[in-house]
DNA sequence: AATTTTCTGATTTACGTACATCAAATTTTC
DNA sequence: GAAAATTTGATGTACGTAAATCAGAAAATT
């Protein structure tokens, strides 16, 4: 059997209530004691029994989200997996708010932030944008204890305590390497759509591609960066227009959201050789571009991954308690068509019960 | 707060013995109570909380998991994920035993299922050969009412409860999809090394491939299949030979593992033109070859998520609860040299504490 | 040596569920 | 309508840990 408290009191000779004191770093106990305490426990290896502890405890998690709300697939997917983790929190001990705000406007975020601060959760998660001010309200939080997660898009220079998404730099590489080789033999210049240059997410992504198409694939001009901000009507307009002025494009790299208006602009363009397309987030329409041929790869980040890491560090940190960095790296995963995941729908492998045993992992986003 | 069976037992008008009943399916119910007590139970949306009922059971699960051994990194590295899981156990509730077994022997494979059911587990897990015998012994463990999960390679035919691995037609279609764009304009075969014929999955990527190599890109003609037996030195020697003979070769698919013997004979090929390499598993072999450009592209399955998956889903089985199907879908990912994980190291973001509250997820394999 | 302070032990309750036992109430059967 | 069978209630213990209280022992201070 597995050792309980009750083993290390035995073997380090003192009582239960000293083992718990060293356990859960009470004061009282000298060092000789906890000493010989640490080393019974190393002893026979004893290691806590989460399950038991969070029982007693019975503590809950206030957590707060802050997401950019918007027209956007990425976005709204990546709230409905905090609404599933939500649905989740009664197993999890968490108490999640989501918090919404006007997508690329740190004023609006650094009033989020504050406001989330007032309320003291034991943990924030945030969108960040990239600006001087948001790191301040950043800061304001750690030096009030409170643990903060930057989701998706990190804030350099701030004390958050983790970032719970991609290598965004090595996202645009990525897409330069897939570009370069998709284009083979032909020749054009390549177009990039972002959202803005305010997040820094998309600015990495555009970073590494710029670098690589440099280094290996200098014969693509990169034609200067179309800011869309993620919405699809801008996108569509700006996209059509890029394509009309340079029908000589033999690629475009879609680094940010508003695909919708982008495939749209393909449509559209029914004239000329084809372009080669690589995009991000895998959505319903970049599914649907993916498998009409409009889209030759979709890079993707499982917002259900990062959402779950981040509470699962926010967790950690709130705790004083180690994270394994190596487990919550976020990967960036390559889509063809010949690899799309089926559709969303939860089919089960057998009927559904209730109160069954259930642990969740692996979710994913559309 | 959430509710608790007590509560039940006060909206139901019953007592906790009967609430017990009901929950725990046992019998002396009269089935007016049983109504009177699910509808309560619906009513004010109670979910077992399954941390405290693990913990009045302590429960523990005795799992066999039957894996091949020989010299291949994939192997391996699979067998060093189980026995991380079973450094889990004692957190997981688990038993695990390894059963190593000669690769590509379907008669050792039977042999070591019916050697794992005399032993009565609670489930068992098993990389299948693809063979009659072996669909008899699996089934006569399913007729124990023991549960089988095959990992990375399935068994068609038999009663097995779930896979756990890729879907590995997408796999050959996706390598496919990358040979014929990484190709581009240049003209060439493409040669096939696999390890056997005997395994499904093999054969399964293997079809994928060819499908979509004839159906885009019928120019280029797959040569017959080379078949290493996942062994390096053996696979060193014929790739050697097949270059040597058709020196027109444009492509590589190297669809089993063995791929160390792949990479040995690709540096001997100083002459001739550049040959596209698209390669499975990602072991420290195939990353060092990707590096170097001698490999274009690696596809992955996870195998920390398989195995974690299959432990998963033979808990839920053993159980008799209902299993989730998406979230025990296995990716298939895609590395270029250009989005290469970090290299293994678990390197944490604060010092480590004893009896710390930790959930995995999302390890690694290498 | 007496006093204060600091440390340690013993014990109890609680968390939410599982499981067992025995008595009491209800239904079914003859 | 009595006996038998079935259903329900009441109660207690267990799982492993957290947390609190209070008494007693040991150490530090005067």
């Amino acid at each position: 059997m597995r050792p309980t408290v009750h083993d290390i009191a035995a073997a380090a000779g003192v009582s239960l209530a000293t083992v718990d004191r060293v356990l859960n770093q009470r004061a009282g106990v000298r060092t000789v004691t906890r000493e010989k305490v640490e080393q019974a426990i190393e002893r026979i290896g004893y290691v806590r029994d989460v399950a038991a502890a969070n029982l007693a405890k019975s503590r809950i998690y206030p957590f707060v989200f802050i997401l950019p709300f918007g027209d956007n697939s990425f976005m709204r997917g990546l709230e409905a997996q905090v609404r599933a983790a939500i649905g989740r929190s009664a197993v999890e001990r968490t108490d999640i708010s989501i918090v919404s705000v006007p997508a690329f406007n740190a004023e609006a975020l650094v009033a989020a932030l504050d406001e989330a601060r007032a309320r003291s959760p034991a943990g924030v998660a945030v969108v960040a944008i990239d600006s001087p001010d948001v790191v301040a309200a950043v800061d304001r939080l750690r030096s009030d204890r409170i643990p903060v997660v930057t989701l998706v898009s990190d804030l350099a220079g701030s004390k958050r305590d983790h970032f719970a998404g991609v290598d965004n730099i090595a996202a645009g590489r990525t897409a330069a390497s897939l570009m370069g080789r998709f284009l083979g033999g032909r020749s054009g210049p390549v177009a990039v759509l972002a959202g803005s240059m305010l997040v820094r997410d998309h600015r990495e992504r555009l970073d590494g591609f710029c670098a690589v198409m440099k280094e290996s694939f200098a014969g693509h001009a990169v034609l200067p960066v179309i800011e869309g901000q993620d919405d699809p009507a801008l996108a569509e307009r700006l996209v059509g227009e890029a394509l009309a002025a340079s029908p000589e494009i033999a690629g475009i790299y879609s680094l940010g959201a508003g695909n919708r208006g982008l495939i749209a602009a393909l449509k559209h363009k029914s004239s000329g050789s084809p372009v080669c397309v690589i995009a991000h987030e895998l959505t319903q329409h970049t599914r649907a571009a993916l498998n009409d041929g409009l889209i030759d790869a979709v890079l993707n980040q499982d917002a259900g991954h990062e959402v779950r890491s981040a509470i699962r560090v926010l967790k950690a940190k709130a705790d004083g308690v180690a994270v394994i960095g190596a487990q919550e790296r976020i990967r960036i995963d390559i889509f063809l068509k010949d690899n799309l995941p089926f559709e969303e729908g939860s089919e089960t492998d057998a009927p559904f019960e209730r109160g069954s045993n259930q642990e969740p992992e692996q979710g994913r986003q559309d």
